[in-house]
DNA sequence: AAACCTTGATAAAACGATTTAGCCAATATT
DNA sequence: AATATTGGCTAAATCGTTTTATCAAGGTTT
């Protein structure tokens, strides 16, 4: 069975007599601007059809600096947020007849450097970026290389760009108000990194939230940092050590750390609402169907992938724009039994 | 602020005086193999790296006919399977310097045929496919057209290529037998799309646990479709049909399904262990944190991927093989109280 | 009849790499 | 001394498009 080659204009060009540069006028839609005339535009269409033409997007991309591709680099595609927020730039992208490709950096900077290279060696012709933890350098480097792109969930202080981001602070201080409201008086604070703009934001809210609150207690003593690969190791021990310390209840300021908290307490024997209270943020489908469902701050993905893309498209195109802006929508506090 | 070009080779080579098939033979590590000496080859590399010099893929793509890209599609990338899937592909295509381009099919095979036709205009150099029902129109014609791709999770029946799966008759065999050992009369079986491979070999897999058994009932009149877009509309009815028919246990072919049905067990309120008996396909989180927790059939996602990029790789290097594998590997049974 | 448009096409130069054929010294071989 | 070999490089073609400049032929205008 032959190989059967793949179809170029210049088939169709010889197929027709005509030239190739016709052939990629009429393809491209330009036949009116260009008088070709529409007889030989129906031909080249139909030929084009009937040889099963597919243009090559590398030769074009090539041609016209533009490779269509938009990258995406998220901490990790395999966590549900992102998978979500995938999902959404997936669904915006192709609107405008991008693709995606995607990269997880682990939260690790050294990754994300390698991941915002091999993009920009493939000419991405823009970026969404989860920016992590000390990747101010690599985010600097790539503004300079005028490559378009835009932060979603967080933003780095040290990089002026546009951003879409959870109003996080408000969360957390609406979040941590409703167990202070629910009569808890010892709340620890759980993070998996203090440098990232939204833990901060997350941790100002929630520490803002106590010192207004009549409860009286160092609160700083009760911020928590365990980091990703720490969770299995140490985890654990961090709960127990917070809840001997007289802690009643938990804010976890992310999906992980709640559900892999889950999992412990129940281990260790704490019964949910009626031992502790929980609220955390972000709403994975474990939140759901536990029991008793776990009160969380539900992210907004879709309208700040929406926004994200929009964002990067207009960059884009080049259409002008004062300044960089940081948008930060409402987040949707999701009310249920965990406190 | 100047817009700041890129680094081309002709950037090197003019700086040093040279031909830019000299830069490109040293860049791409051919020096010694055509015999450039060591001082211009240092002396490349040097202002190579001086002036930031990053490859044009699209270029060096268009001239050697391979992009360095994977295309993954998938059903949904913000289900969490398949977003374990999509980093699991990741990580395996990144050891063989490939980047992911992912796209969702939502198990509709005009958007899979979208997909598929958008990728090869990318000129992906092979894809990894997660087939829709009814799409073996545009698998055969991606076959002619001579693009390598392998299949995972479910294969396409009419089309004769390599296929990665979970031995899925085996493990509903498992799940349905432990139901019956349990003591349940009467179990129904849930499934979004009866016309999959990977959902036939799971029914398949229950029937045959069931017939084997002393119980003794049609089977068949308890195998449930819902669709996946039914969920909302046809699920909580579906449920309470089987319950009010005398069903005692419940088998789930897929993840969504068995989540979105804790969730209406709890609103008609029955009571799981208690009231009903749960099994059901694949890991997610929410299995392993509700309570009790889901017995279900874990599916090694990390090797089947690790296999798929193996087959892929090898039909992309063109490297023989006789015929297409079918490749089966066993699920992890994970038995928690749900029955 | 010369000058001018108009219409409908073509030819050729890009884009940035890779890759092959070949050139010219200098050295080695017979 | 004539020839062959080797080392080190260059020139040019090529990948498949896009895009601009140009051209031929016919129709209008003076």
């Amino acid at each position: 069975m032959m190989p059967k080659k793949r179809i170029r204009q210049v088939d169709i060009a010889d197929k027709l007599n005509v030239s190739v540069g016709l052939v990629s006028l009429v393809l491209s839609g330009k036949s009116h601007e260009f008088r070709i005339s529409d007889e030989m535009a129906a031909k080249v269409i139909e030929t084009a059809k009937a040889l099963g033409y597919r243009p090559n997007q590398l030769a074009r991309g090539l041609r016209t600096g533009k490779s269509g591709i938009i990258g995406l680099l998220v901490a990790d595609i395999s966590n549900p947020f992102f998978g979500k927020m995938a999902r959404c730039i997936e669904n915006e992208a192709a609107k405008l007849e991008y693709q995606v490709m995607f990269g997880s950096s682990d939260e690790n900077s050294e990754k994300l450097e390698n991941l915002i290279n091999t993009f920009s060696s493939r000419q991405v012709d823009g970026m969404i970026i989860v920016p992590v933890f000390d990747s101010e350098r690599i985010l600097l480097s790539l503004q300079e290389q005028s490559i378009p792109f835009v932060f979603v969930d967080r933003y780095c202080e040290g990089v002026d760009e546009d951003a879409v981001v959870v109003d996080n602070y408000l969360g957390s201080y609406e979040l941590t108000s409703l167990l202070i409201k629910k009569g808890y008086r010892k709340i620890a604070a759980l993070a998996h990194n203090l440098g990232l703009s939204n833990i901060k934001e997350r941790i100002q809210g929630y520490t803002t939230a106590l010192k207004e609150s009549p409860l009286d207690y160092p609160v700083e003593e009760f911020i928590f940092e365990v980091d990703f690969d720490q969770v299995d190791t140490r985890l654990e021990a961090v709960l127990k050590r917070a809840h001997k310390d007289g802690c009643d209840a938990f804010f976890f300021a992310n999906n992980k750390l709640g559900i892999s908290s889950l999992k412990y307490f129940d281990k260790i024997g704490l019964s949910i609402k009626d031992d502790i209270g929980i609220v955390s943020f972000d709403n994975p489908e474990a939140f759901q169907v536990t029991k008793p469902g776990i009160t969380c701050l539900e992210q907004p993905i879709d309208l700040m992938c929406e926004k994200a893309i929009q964002l990067l498209s207009r960059k884009i195109e080049g259409r002008v724009k004062t300044k960089p802006e940081r948008i930060s929508l409402p987040g949707n506090l999701i009310i249920r039994e965990s406190c």
